[in-house]
DNA sequence: ATACGTTAAGTGATAATGTCACTTAAAACG
DNA sequence: CGTTTTAAGTGACATTATCACTTAACGTAT
């Protein structure tokens, strides 16, 4: 079967959990394709299945209430979304908004399932674990970037991991604001100094780095 | 024994894992008491047990290069230290600092109990999971609060939650500065602005405050 | 009790970022 | 082709951060 193939390609640790355990994941899981664009899910929502990302992008953000809006990261192929997972049992409100990035498909796991599992295959904690962790460190990571580096910087970053010289990015000032959790004029303006610098070149909608190295040595050197 | 029912009354979800499921976490543990001022781990860091506070605060931290610090969060009684959980088991670099603030008594699980008892107990699989996402959930209001919500309402917010009129708060402006992410002089200058205004007095290392309901006042009704 | 070193807090100038209230320009669509 | 939508630009101003200091309060040793 293609599916198992490609899920224990993305998900090592699940190996045991689908082969030697006992308890076989596509069996219990339901497929679901998601469309672009969907909200998978609102603040405060609850969430019955543990989501493991098959292809496609979901972002996760959280919304202040003058409208401004910040990333605090994507899920990708291979992820799961441990925040509707905590939010199942955690007794907070969940304080973000999952929106798909693009068509997305996904394998849900039931919660009495997720939980069985939890119990029975070492080899499922560990990549639910491992999720955890990841989101934890990241988002750690995000407090570091937002509240000591520049913007100029994390500006540059975004440009050089997301692009290079002859593969143009394609987005909106306004995500990019999003994306840093900035606004949408402080990004204009600072990408308007790397283009008189020389560095990109902007057209609506679209942004191409014409000196690698020029951004790149903006970055700290651990980067 | 008198332990054992702080922890049960702390952990309310261990009460399964103490008591009926045969494996007893007081015989596989040990106490550990750790003085005011310490340094529990650093970045990068391994950790070998897992940590539940029985008393006392730890904090967690990161710093900039710059020497800038923020305070990600604070474990206290009854809180179990997720990150150095997540650092034992993802490959990422440990980003953050944990500092006792007082003197802490904490409950060490070694790592293999730790993962024998997360197989066998129910309760035990709640308890991790449960911190975990209160954690997440934390973080995700940190990022919230550092780039959404102004410095002046945040101040008030600490002042509230950490003093009343008759309880005077006693920290120094560089310590709130890192409990907020900001910097010393800016948050001298907020305090001073509050004093102008009458409501707080402040001294040398001690903040008093005058009058709650101005300060209340500066927050959003939804807290 | 006084002097001295240490730590906490204050200050002014300047830079970086965010906010507001717009205007201008490009694309999308009938 | 003209009209909507959506993206991007702009100037003025507010807030926050940074730098390079100064001043004040406290602890300690004589």
């Amino acid at each position: 079967m293609e599916l198992k193939n490609t899920i224990l390609q993305l998900f090592p640790k699940l190996n045991e959990a689908i082969g030697t355990d006992g308890v076989n994941i596509l069996e219990h899981s339901q497929q679901m394709t998601i469309p672009e664009g969907t909200v998978v899910f609102h603040q405060g929502d609850q969430c019955l299945n543990y989501l493991l990302i098959i292809s496609g992008s979901v972002k996760v953000i959280t919304r202040a209430e003058n409208g401004r809006e910040i990333v605090l990261y994507h899920i990708t192929s291979g992820g799961s979304c441990v925040l509707t997972t905590s939010c199942l049992i955690s007794s907070e409100d969940y304080p973000a908004e999952g929106v798909t990035e693009s068509d997305v498909l996904a394998l849900a796991i039931p919660k009495p399932v997720f939980e069985q599992y939890m119990g029975e295959s070492r080899a499922f904690r560990k990549q639910v674990f491992h999720s955890y962790g990841d989101r934890l460190i990241k988002l750690i990571s995000l407090v570091e970037d937002i509240s000591f580096a520049k913007l100029d910087i994390r500006l540059a970053k975004f440009l050089l991991v997301n692009g290079s010289v002859n593969t143009p990015i394609r987005t909106t000032h306004q995500a990019l604001a999003t994306e840093l959790g900035s606004a949408r004029e402080v990004i204009s303006r600072q990408l308007k100094e790397f283009e008189n610098k020389g560095w990109v070149q902007l057209s609506r909608g679209k942004i191409e780095i014409t000196n690698h190295d020029a951004l790149a040595r903006l970055l700290p050197s651990t980067n």
